[in-house]
This record gives structure tokens, C-alpha cells and sequence, in this order.
DNA sequence: AGCCTTTGACCAGCG
DNA sequence: TCGCTGGTCAAAGGC
């Protein structure tokens, strides 16, 4: 194969300069040194400012309308009052450059999320288009539940004083969990039994593994990956237009193992999003038959800069300022302009959220959640930004059958996607205890 | 020696 | 057809 391809084109393309091309002027915003970078939730609450151009429906009614759309179904359509109990804090703050701003009505409260954060943002993150609407993905089984372990270990430490929380987000894979339709009820449960309750244990053992690895990384090892539980080698990096970082793509070493992922990362360096395509076909690796470089999951991490960065980062910066959203940064604009904005069509039957919540005491096999969500973007206010996880999804059937409550709250149309129902990107809050959110951004394909 | 990252090149898809 | 981009390969070198 080599030779052929020496045999042809001798003139290697022009690598794109960094030019700064218009980039969303939400990177500016989040770049401009303001400090605190937007919340998750603000991204949230933007978003829903662009589907909805034609009217001023609050946020709230937004989710309501949602909720009901087809494909927006709920399985066991419910939603306890607990995510009610979440205050949406942000007043509506945008981005400017945002398409369409309109002001929405926030007092609705709805989620607690730091300020400066648009939804917009998020949906025109410039990771959120660059999935590929051809390839299946699908982040593992084993691999969300390595990362549900790992995220359960962050939220135990939601409770703790601040500096143990710190600790334990550097610790946490830099992979942030989302809610993966692999995984059966039964196994999500398992790894996440109720906070108040006893200790996970995975989350612990996830915990204590990394405190040790902490003490390696932290100082030095900026370039090491988070763990996920597996091996993983580098086998090529692309530059995206507009961004500093490359693009870097990883295999799982294990012979066979067809699962692949890409790792972006914003203009500040920390890992935007991670992507994962494939099933594993084998049992993780045991950490001491991981390869050395060893608990990180990716064997060798002498010089992997993504998700290092990440632990740099959150190493360095305030708890508050991690918080923001960097899965939203690093946009170029071409592939904001590659999605469009239609109005949510499922989104036009409204249903308020006390019958919602009606239904969810009807449903006693819905799951209801107490423990640490499992996805990229977790609310509370000790939140810490993950990067983002794009899990595609044959359909949005796959996320809303996993017995958990998943609220849609936005979509968009992915240009080129074929898939002749679910042909955009889905975004669906999963709804558990009382002050977190987990945000799922689901492709569909077919 | 083995496994990794780096890096340039190739290929396909798309507009 | 051309240029751009995403994804991948594989040689080279490092640890």
C-alpha cells in the first residue's frame, strides 16, 4: 500500500494554516478572558433560543414540548420533580454571534448552571457537527462502564470539600459519560447505587486507582490520557481548520478490537470532545495487563496531548472555572454552518411538567437516579465540564429504552444525514436526584 | 524487542 | 475537475 501510494500523488496537500477563520463569535466569548466560561446549561438555554425562532416559549415550555415530541418519546414517560429542583440560574445570557438570540424566560427553575453559557453553543460547537453521519458509533459497553465508574467517582466527590473534589475531577477520566444504550438497566444500577447509600465500590476502587496515578500525572504527565479502561495507540492526527490542536485518532490495541475514537480539543488545549465508534470485542484489559504508561488506559501516553491537557487543566484553574464548557469550543464555522436550525417540530405539543411528573410516580420501573449521571455534561453546582461524549446511536429508540429518563430538549438536522427520521442531532437531559443533569448528544444514522 | 507517537502521504467523499 | 476535509496508513523514530 505504500508503494502505491508513493507511486501517486508525490504533492502532499497543503496543510491549512491557522488563519483564524470567522470563527462562532462564541469562541471569542469564551476566550475573551472573561474568567468563567459558560456552563453547560447556558449552552442549553441557547440552544432552545435557536429552535425556536418564531416564538418566546420559555425554556421550561420548551422541555415540555420536547418531551412529548415523537421522537423525543419517552419510554416511561415521566419526570420526577426533582429536576424541577434545579434552579436554572443563568438569565439568559448568550452569545453574541449567536444566530438567533432570543431571549428566553428563565425563571423557570430548571437547571443550576454556571453563567455565560449558551446551548447554542454547545449544538454549534464545532465538535458537535463534526460527527460523521455515515459511520455506526457506539462508545462500548464495557467502555461506558469503565466511564460510569469513573464518573460515579466524581460525583461522590461532589459531596466532599472542594479540594477533594478537585482532586478526584482530575482524577476522573477525561472521558465524561454519557448515557450509552449498551448498558441495561441492570448494569447502570449497579454501578450507581444511590448516593446517599453505601460507597460505590467501583467508584472507589476507579478513585484510589487514580489517586495513585495522580500523583504521577499531575505534575508532569500533561499529556496523559485520562482513563477509560483501555489501551489505546495513536494512529493519526488531523489539523482542523481553526484550531490549534489537531484532531487525534485512536485504536484500541487489543488484536481485533475494531473501536476507534478521535479526541478534539479546544483552543486552550483541554479535550472538547471524544468520540467513540465501535464495540469493544474483548474483556478490559486488567490494569496490571494494560500496558505500561499503565492506568491511564492508553498504554503508552508518554505524548498524548489531549487528554493531559485536560488534567493540566483542571489542575490549574479554579473549580469554577472549570466549569466551563470547553465542549463547546473550537468550533471552526464551516461545520457550524453545516447544521441547520429548523424548528423542532416534535417540539410543538406542549406538556407541562406537573403531568410528567404524575406519570413518573406511575412508574415505578423507571429509574431514578441519585447517583452521579454518566454523561458529558454533569449540572450542579459543583460542576466540572467534561468533555463532551458523542455516542451515535442507531436511534434515539436505543438512548430512550435504557429504563432511565431521558427529556429531549433539542434537536438539529445534520446536513447529509439519511437517516429518514432521526436526522439530526438529538440532545436528551437525563433526569436523576435533585440537582444534576446529564446531557446526551445522540446522531442517529441508518 | 515491543509498543508507542509522530508525521507525511494517500484515499474517499463532498460541494 | 478541483479543492477541501476527514479518516487512515505506514515508515521512522522514541521510550
Amino acid at each position: 500500500m505504500a508503494e502505491k501510494r508513493t507511486r501517486s500523488k508525490l504533492s502532499a496537500p497543503t496543510r491549512p494554516s491557522i488563519t483564524l477563520p470567522p470563527k462562532p463569535a462564541m469562541d471569542g466569548l469564551f476566550s475573551s478572558g472573561l474568567g468563567l466560561s459558560p456552563g453547560p446549561m447556558t449552552l442549553v438555554s441557547s440552544f432552545f433560543s435557536d429552535l425556536d425562532s418564531t416564538e418566546n416559549r420559555s425554556f421550561s415550555q420548551l422541555l415540555a414540548s420536547a418531551m412529548t415530541s415523537p421522537g423525543a418519546r419517552l419510554p416511561h414517560a415521566s419526570m420526577d420533580g426533582s429536576f424541577m429542583e434545579v434552579g436554572f440560574k443563568d438569565g439568559g445570557e448568550k452569545s453574541p454571534g449567536f444566530k438567533q438570540n432570543r431571549p428566553l424566560n428563565f425563571d423557570s427553575p430548571l437547571f443550576t448552571a454556571p453563567t455565560g453559557l449558551t446551548p447554542s453553543g454547545l449544538l454549534n460547537s464545532p465538535s458537535f457537527f463534526c460527527l460523521s453521519p455515515q459511520s455506526p458509533f457506539g462508545i462500548s459497553h464495557r467502555q461506558a462502564l469503565a466511564q460510569v465508574t469513573a464518573q460515579a467517582a466524581l460525583a461522590q466527590s461532589q459531596v466532599h470539600p472542594q479540594t477533594e473534589y478537585q482532586a478526584l475531577t482530575v482524577s476522573a477520566p477525561s472521558e465524561s459519560l454519557i448515557r450509552h444504550p449498551s448498558f441495561t438497566p441492570e448494569e447502570t444500577s449497579q454501578l450507581m447505587p444511590p448516593l446517599a447509600s453505601e460507597p460505590q465500590s467501583s467508584a472507589i476502587e476507579y478513585s484510589e486507582a487514580s489517586q495513585s496515578d495522580r500523583k504521577n500525572q499531575l505534575p508532569m504527565a500533561v499529556d496523559k490520557p485520562a482513563e477509560d479502561g483501555y489501551n489505546w495507540r495513536k494512529y493519526g492526527q488531523k489539523p482542523i481548520k481553526g484550531c490549534e490542536y489537531p484532531r487525534s485518532y485512536y485504536k484500541c490495541t487489543y488484536l481485533n478490537c475494531p473501536v476507534k475514537k478521535k479526541v478534539e480539543r479546544s483552543a486552550d488545549g483541554q479535550i472538547t470532545e471524544i468520540i467513540y465508534k465501535g464495540a469493544h470485542n474483548h474483556e478490559k484489559p486488567q490494569p496490571n495487563k494494560q500496558a505500561k504508561g499503565g492506568s491511564d488506559g492508553n498504554a503508552n501516553s508518554q505524548a498524548n496531548p489531549e487528554f493531559g491537557s485536560q488534567v493540566a487543566a483542571l489542575n490549574s484553574n479554579k473549580l469554577s472555572e472549570t466549569m466551563s464548557s470547553h465542549s463547546i469550543l473550537g468550533k471552526t464555522s464551516e461545520s457550524t454552518q453545516a447544521a441547520e436550525l429548523p424548528g423542532s417540530s416534535d417540539s410543538e405539543e406542549g406538556c407541562d411538567e406537573e403531568s410528567r411528573e404524575e406519570r413518573d410516580d406511575d412508574e415505578p420501573n423507571l429509574k431514578r437516579r441519585n447517583t452521579a449521571p454518566e454523561a458529558a455534561v454533569v449540572l450542579s453546582h459543583k460542576t466540572v465540564t467534561e468533555p463532551k461524549i458523542i455516542v451515535q446511536t442507531r436511534s434515539e429508540v436505543d438512548l430512550l429504552d435504557d429504563g432511565y429518563r431521558w427529556r429531549k430538549y433539542g434537536q438539529k438536522v445534520v446536513k447529509g444525514n439519511p437517516h429518514p427520521r432521526y436526522n439530526g442531532l438529538s440532545i436528551y437531559m437525563f433526569i436523576y436526584g435533585s440537582n444534576n443533569g446529564v446531557l446526551a448528544i445522540v446522531q442517529s444514522f441508518e
